[in-house]
RNA sequence: AGGGACGUAGGUUAGCUUGGUCAGACUGCCAGCCUCGGGCGCUGGAUGUCGUGGGUUCAAGUCCCAUCGUCCCUACCA
């Protein structure tokens, strides 16, 4: 009956409206009482958590271990190096009293740590056997954002890791970047199914302070790009004026080779663009927090026995398959509600089951991302279920795939990337490699390098503005 | 950062032009019924410092100023 309680818009037509109500009636998140803040509920911490374990995980094989480090980082330390200062300044959070005492060199809320860890590190390490030195931080940065907000893409915190690993060559630290480069393709592509373009971003792009950064690059569907994590390689340029250095194995005091790299929760807000729907999320199973929902349908009390005994059962035959599945017995809702209510959630398969299913030995089954019902006896319960949750996590992907390929356009000519551009999308074009060709397209059409694709075509066209034979072809895009 | 719109019950909102029974509706929430398979039906009930702070006035949800917040369209960062 009452809508309102549903997503009141559609997707392609209010994009941006759609997403707000989708993150707070899905109950991913609220908003903080702060501006620029929000809540993270439990149903969207369950999503991060999921994201969190499985990179976790693939971090902790490649050998690195995790850390903490305060929020507090005093403006001496943050300004050592100063492009990176240069950079960050505009959007630091600073702590100037301790109760009603001014401090003297005021606090910055960390805006990324690379800073505050470096000079730990150079207590650290001594010697060449002291490297690698890999460690990861699971945390929160502060940048604060003062206008146009936006839950997972743009709050003034928000929850990452950031890596950062010291080296005693340039030849692994460089290794050191694209595997953490290759492993975040993976979590992207595997886990969330939102497929990638990895390659590598432009001197205007790159993060303030690196020698360059890598990343990986995902369309959303209205055509604008989003940045999916970065990794960077950072040279020599932050252990000189921090001092990280060892002794090389010719007893040779050395300056050390970094690496930092990050994703945050804004994956999370890609997840909700790429794979949602009119009907609010949709969740690929492998990040879901409930794989699957059995709603029983039942009358008199002596059908609510049966069924809900019924339920129980297939419950724990999914769970013994590590399942996470969830029974929604809340007798003060019709099973209609419940379908519309899950379906807001995002659960990636519903079972019913009603007193004429338990008659015929089966149950239906209902793929939240297509809609398709089908019939699926007891007997075929873990194999049937397990079946359909890989196909809904590849099928996704692959939908999104489709849609990223179609984006990919290949443009030569500025008139046609002008129009082009007005329809949001990846431009595959040629550019001579200065930045005063870049920003001059960015003046005139709004869009950016996103990524110089690794694997990318030569066009061997000549530059969109000055016309000199490209050295490279990048992708251009609006983005968030 | 620039432009536009808007804040009235948990949610969506009427009322504002023309200050004076204008604090209403729907939904949700609570209790009880109900053959509840796509937001079911019926009966009863609770809920508002009209975003906040000033001002004008005999009188302000309504007019003025400020402030906070939200949304939309452009410009910058995970």
């Amino acid at each position: 009956m009452s809508k309102e309680i549903g997503i009141t818009v559609k997707k392609d037509e209010n994009f941006s409206e759609w997403y707000t109500q989708v993150v707070l009636k899905g109950q991913l998140a609220d908003y903080a009482p702060v501006k620029g803040l929000i809540v993270l509920r439990p149903y969207g911490y369950s999503i991060w958590e999921s994201l969190k374990s499985s990179l976790d995980e693939k971090l902790k094989s490649l050998g690195h271990e995790n850390g903490f480090l305060p929020v507090l980082i005093p403006q001496s330390l943050l300004s050592k190096e100063s492009d990176h200062f240069a950079g960050f300044t505009p959007e630091v959070f600073w702590v100037t009293h301790s109760g009603d005492t001014e401090v003297g060199d005021r606090l910055a809320l960390r805006p990324t740590s690379e800073t505050l860890a470096y000079s730990m590190y150079s207590k650290w390490i001594k010697s060449w056997r002291d490297l690698p030195l890999k460690i990861n931080f699971w945390n929160t940065a502060l940048r604060a954002e003062i206008k146009a907000t936006k839950p997972f893409l743009r709050t003034s915190e928000f929850l990452w890791q950031e890596g950062h690993t010291v080296h005693s060559s340039k030849e692994e630290a460089e290794e050191e970047v694209f595997t953490i480069l290759e492993t975040y393709r993976k979590i992207v592509e595997e886990e969330l199914a939102i497929p990638v373009i990895k390659g590598k971003k432009s001197e205007k792009e790159k993060f303030v302070g690196a020698v360059y950064t890598t990343t990986i690059e995902a369309i959303m569907p209205d055509g604008k790009a989003l940045q999916m994590g970065t990794s960077h390689f950072l040279g020599q340029n932050f252990s000189k004026p921090f001092d990280v250095k060892f002794l090389d194995k010719q007893n040779v005091e050395t300056f050390a080779w970094q690496t930092s790299w990050g994703v945050s929760w804004r994956l999370i807000g890609a997840l909700i663009m790429v794979h949602g729907d009119d009907k609010g999320l949709v969740l690929p199973p492998r990040v879901a927090p409930i794989q699957v929902v059995i709603v029983p349908i039942y009358y008199s009390p002596q059908d609510r026995e049966s069924v809900l005994g019924k339920s129980n059962v297939i419950k724990e035959i999914l769970q013994k398959k590590n399942l996470r599945v969830h029974i929604d017995s809340r007798d003060e809702f019709t099973p209609g509600y419940k379908f519309n209510n899950w379906e807001m959630k995002g659960v990636p398969v519903r079972i019913e089951i009603g007193p004429k299913d338990l008659a015929k030995g089966k149950m239906v089954v209902v793929r939240r991302d297509n809609q398709k019902k089908m019939d699926l006896s007891f007997e075929n319960t873990e194999t049937g279920i397990l079946d359909i949750l890989g196909e809904v996590q590849l099928g996704l992907f692959e939908r999104a795939k489709q849609f990223l390929t179609e984006k990919i356009i290949e443009v030569t000519d500025f008139e046609k990337f002008k129009s082009e551009i007005e329809k949001g999308g990846f431009l595959h074009s040629p550019w001579c490699g200065d930045t005063k060709c870049e920003e001059k397209i960015k003046e005139l059409t709004g869009a950016d390098i996103r990524v110089i694709p690794f694997d990318g075509k030569r066009s061997n066209a000549p530059c969109l503005i000055c016309k000199n034979l490209s050295k490279t072809d990048a992708i251009f895009a609006r983005g968030y």
